[in-house]
DNA sequence: TGCAAAGGGTACGCACAGCGTACACGGAGG
DNA sequence: CCTCCGTGTACGCTGTGCGTACCCTTTGCA
């Protein structure tokens, strides 16, 4: 059994990469294009180690440097990249997205938990939902989606008390922000195989989301469908939207289980022996 | 027999966190889930070393394991959102794809220079475009695509030779792999405004792009809209697709000189960072 | 049954990578 | 004139991060 890897060494972890990941992610929409002097406050360390690894990110392709001012590239949407090539999912489930939008003229995503956040991995916009800005990456509070529910819902338990240890915050007057009330909530969702939820981050937006599961019955998504409350009605998500999303789901699911098994054999590399 | 020569031999450059995002790049569709020892041969970097930067990764929350086979969470994919969180253009343009996207039923992207390679920044996607499969993140060549063909176009001179150093792959036998003829195609964008390409890059993709400009006229980025050549011909595109292309792209343009420094204030605050 | 191979962890001591302090410079504004 | 903002850099020291070396467990095959 292994152990959990945890003690708190200090000898395995390393903090120039720590310091790197939070030069980087500093830049903000607060702070967009900031100077040395703004990242160094902003951060908490000194000027020459914030120039150091200014520089290094620079070297590595990640910022750009304008007059006194320093920015992010596109090169950081690469890193990204990494993760839609390594979960096979991602790719698996979008023509069935655009299934979805095209049957319905509305979007739809397919996101998956990550700590106590729901990130959406993948999505087909149709139109702007309101004012959220929802895209790829985009990181939404568990307890206020439809899919941070279904995905809750099918976590394990600890993942469930990690996420009502973070705090439940109130976005409106409807946001269930009870843990015992949320706890019924996922128990709903388990009955009932399918989560909807009206208005609980943002008067008005309406959403529904089912679990997406692979070969051995695991929960590795939820795959929803948002809209408008103007534009439907919660009865006709029930009705019409959520049988959809249990076929495609299942769809996906097919897919997923059909995928080739990482088919492609490492090749064994001759840097040892010669050749 | 080592490798590598260490060409980064600065007192300014941070080694670790080259190490970093070597190890996290790692990761990518040949190996998916891998171990320790195959990042280590992967990276060229020491059992112990590669382990240290794991156990970082994974306390920062961009890695997991499972048994002893390694991931990448979905938390890569927050990394980003930095990006269009600090362009403004990003978000600017988005209703505007939209926009090309209902009008003329297929996919719009938009997308900046990096290095040598267009990154698209976003993207409206309708349908699949043949095998390409294209996401914000996407890395492209410049020379074989219109986004790339308008970019170059409107760039400095030292950032074209720079493409040429790189070499012109070919991909189609359509590719324009000829230097000399590579320049003449961007005479011709420069001259006419827009660039159609047609199936250099796969047999089939047709695009055509055109310059977004900011207050001062520089060019930041390039608008395009693609499809297949099934479905459109040329001469489609330079009668009613490139209008359209033009108008937006001025919108744009527009919308992004009356961005009052930071005037977005739509964004739902999830929390990422533990500590 | 045993051995090799592939997976992994950890101890440990040394080198030098990376650290921050301190100082210098240039420009804008009072 | 000074101050505040922005930057770069010299430099000595600390201790981070390094790799070697060794050990354990599991698996597969002879």
């Amino acid at each position: 059994m292994n152990a959990i890897p945890d003690q708190r060494n200090g000898r395995d972890f390393i903090q120039s990469i720590e310091r790197g990941f939070a030069v980087l992610l500093a830049f903000d929409a607060d702070l967009p294009t900031p100077t040395l002097a703004e990242l160094a406050k902003r951060t908490g360390l000194s000027r020459p180690a914030v120039r150091r690894i200014l520089l290094t990110l620079q070297k590595l392709g990640y910022v750009s440097s304008r007059g006194p001012r320093w920015s992010l590239t596109p090169r950081v949407l690469t890193i990204g990249q990494h993760y839609a090539a390594t979960h096979g999912i991602v790719e698996v489930a979008r023509p069935h997205l655009m299934r979805v939008a095209e049957r319905t003229g509305e979007s739809s995503s397919l996101a998956q938990l990550d700590g106590t956040d729901v990130v959406y991995v993948a999505r087909v916009h149709v139109r702007r939902v309101l004012s959220l800005n929802v895209d790829v990456g985009t990181r939404l509070p568990v307890h206020a989606t439809s899919m941070g529910r279904v995905l809750a819902a099918y976590a394990e338990a600890t993942t469930v008390d990690r996420i009502l240890d973070a705090g439940l915050p109130r976005f409106t007057e409807w946001t269930v922000t009870d843990p015992i009330e949320f706890r019924d909530r996922l128990h709903d969702v388990r009955r009932a195989g399918y989560a909807i939820v009206d208005s609980e981050l943002e008067d008005g937006f309406l959403s529904a989301a089912v679990p997406v599961r692979d070969a051995t019955g695991d929960v590795v998504a939820a795959l929803a469908y948002s809209t408008a409350r103007g534009r439907h009605s919660i009865e006709d998500l029930e009705r019409t939207v959520v049988p959809v999303l249990l076929e495609v789901a299942a769809d996906i699911g097919r897919d997923l289980a059909a995928l080739p098994e990482r088919s492609r054999r490492l090749r064994v590399d001759a840097r040892d022996g010669f050749f």
